[in-house]
RNA sequence: GUGGGUGUAGCUCAGUUGGUUCAGAGCGUCUGACUGUGGCUCAGAAGGUCGCGGGUUCGAGUCCCGUCACCCACCCCA
């Protein structure tokens, strides 16, 4: 019996690789652009770091962390990036000596859930972290630059949404309001909302049911419950946005999962997606930090789904175009007894001299050789039969045009290495 | 954790009311078409315990049960 990969654990094949490689390049381009250098977070963590911070409550942590243990110690792979970026920033004391960083991070996450179109046990995402200020600009510049990406990328047709969720007074206020408002309700809503009256109330704003939906929309919104500075934070990071001309609408039913959150939090939608139709997802989180004994400095930052990045540009049919690998220079081709080993010479000259070449391992037959030459994309293919051998020549072949010529073998490297600029790829 | 759907060659799929074309097609792969040369065309070949295990039947990809895997959805979230 053949072994496969854990359920909801995917290869990425080298046939795929490219794709990929293509937004996490577009994406280290313009986070750099924007001034958010790379950090490289564990791929696991003491599990503390995300009980803690994302929320003991929410469904990550309830039941979505693959854990293990050694010895006393507890780990579990992470689930996010945040957290993680938090505990570093504190760990190498940053708010001591540079406070203001802005981080951007690229890697794997692991949950356990049940996987399905755009949820796999190990995914990965795009993050950025702006830690250590507050300013409502750097809301804006992070939604900003998700979308920039997005743009870049060809991927159209997404939504940027946003609310606030306030401070922890306001929610606390907020809280209670509701509480008071539905209490009555409760019995009108489906099990699930009942269970996130107790868990987490806010959820049952974005309930996907109908009939809780019907009961939710008599509720007030966090707007009204909004203190001043909440309210002025977010009429900025609005301002923000249309300074930037970022087209963006505001849901005030929009509400995160994870407990950091506080003020402006915001989604990025695509309707490519199936029923998990968010391509990323952030916001501000001016308490984590001091939650986890640092001082009193904020943060926001957001994370996409690259998988669901990918799918977003599969429907748009933005697919093609994109190159496995960069293209060979040339093949080598090789006819006769005795040609082999002088080609496997050459091909290691050439490729000490900077070109990209390969040969056949299969012991394949002329024909065959040049199919896999044809294959290749190679622009040039170098045949290297006896004749050519006994001259100390090679035949230099032009694949479009199907010309040939000869040249000596010790040329091959001047001959080609002057177009390999030239060359594709 | 809960539903629903699907499981036939490497890939995409046909296989009608169970019975000598039900083991197939297309693509892909490989070989060959005046003995050292690709892309097009033509000819041919390889490749499948029909997910797995039971059962019903004279006889099962084709019906029943179980099981596993995958997909989609709920939930949750990137």
């Amino acid at each position: 019996m053949l072994l496969s990969a854990p359920a909801g654990i995917d290869d990425i094949l080298p046939e795929q690789v490219a794709r990929w490689r293509f937004v996490e390049d577009k994406a280290r381009e313009l986070f750099a652009r924007y001034g958010y250098s790379e950090i490289r977070l564990p791929l696991f963590e003491d599990l503390r770091v995300f009980v803690h911070n994302v929320g003991e409550t929410s469904d990550i942590v309830e039941k979505g962390m693959f854990t293990f243990d050694s010895g006393e110690d507890h780990y579990c792979l992470r689930p996010e990036g945040t957290a993680a970026a938090v505990r570093a920033y504190l760990q190498h004391n940053y708010p001591k000596t540079r406070p203001f960083q802005k981080w951007h991070y690229i890697g794997p996450m692991f949950r356990h859930e049940r996987a399905q179109k755009g949820r796999k046990w190990q995914f990965h995402q795009l993050g950025v972290e702006a830690l250590g200020a507050s300013d409502p600009l750097l809301d804006a510049e992070i939604i900003a630059l998700a979308g920039h990406l997005f743009d870049e990328l060809g991927l159209s047709g997404y939504r940027t949404v946003l609310n606030t969720l306030g401070c922890g007074d306001c929610r606390d206020r907020y809280r209670r309001t509701l509480q008071e408002q539905l209490g009555p309700q409760r019995g009108r809503l489906c099990a699930d909302c009942q269970r996130r009256m107790d868990r987490n109330i806010f959820r049952v704003l974005d309930c996907k049911q109908e009939a809780c939906q019907a009961v939710s929309a008599g509720t007030s919104t966090l707007q009204e419950a909004l203190c001043g500075n909440c309210r002025s934070h977010f009429e900025a990071t609005l301002q923000g946005l249309r300074i930037l001309e970022i087209p963006y609408e505001i849901n005030p039913r929009l509400v995160r999962g994870l407990d950091y959150y506080t003020g402006p939090v915001f989604e990025f939608v695509h309707p490519g997606l199936g029923a998990q139709s968010a391509l990323g997802a952030g916001g501000r989180y001016d308490n984590l930090i001091a939650e986890n004994g640092g001082p009193a400095l904020g943060g926001a930052g957001f994370a996409l789904g690259l998988e669901r990045i990918l799918i977003a540009l599969e429907a748009l049919g933005q697919t093609q175009a994109l190159a496995a690998s960069p293209a060979l220079h040339a093949f080598l081709v090789s006819i006769g007894p005795g040609t082999r080993e002088p080609l496997f010479q050459l091909a290691g000259k050439l490729r000490r001299g900077g070109l990209r070449v390969d040969l056949d391992h299969e012991g394949r037959s002329v024909k065959a050789q040049m199919r896999s030459a044809n294959r290749s994309a190679a622009p040039f293919v170098l045949v290297l039969g006896c004749d050519e051998l006994a001259q100390g020549q090679i035949t230099l072949k032009r694949m479009d045009t199907g010309q040939e010529s000869k040249i000596p073998l010790d040329s091959v490297l001047s001959v080609l290495r002057p177009g390999a600029a030239d060359l594709p790829g």
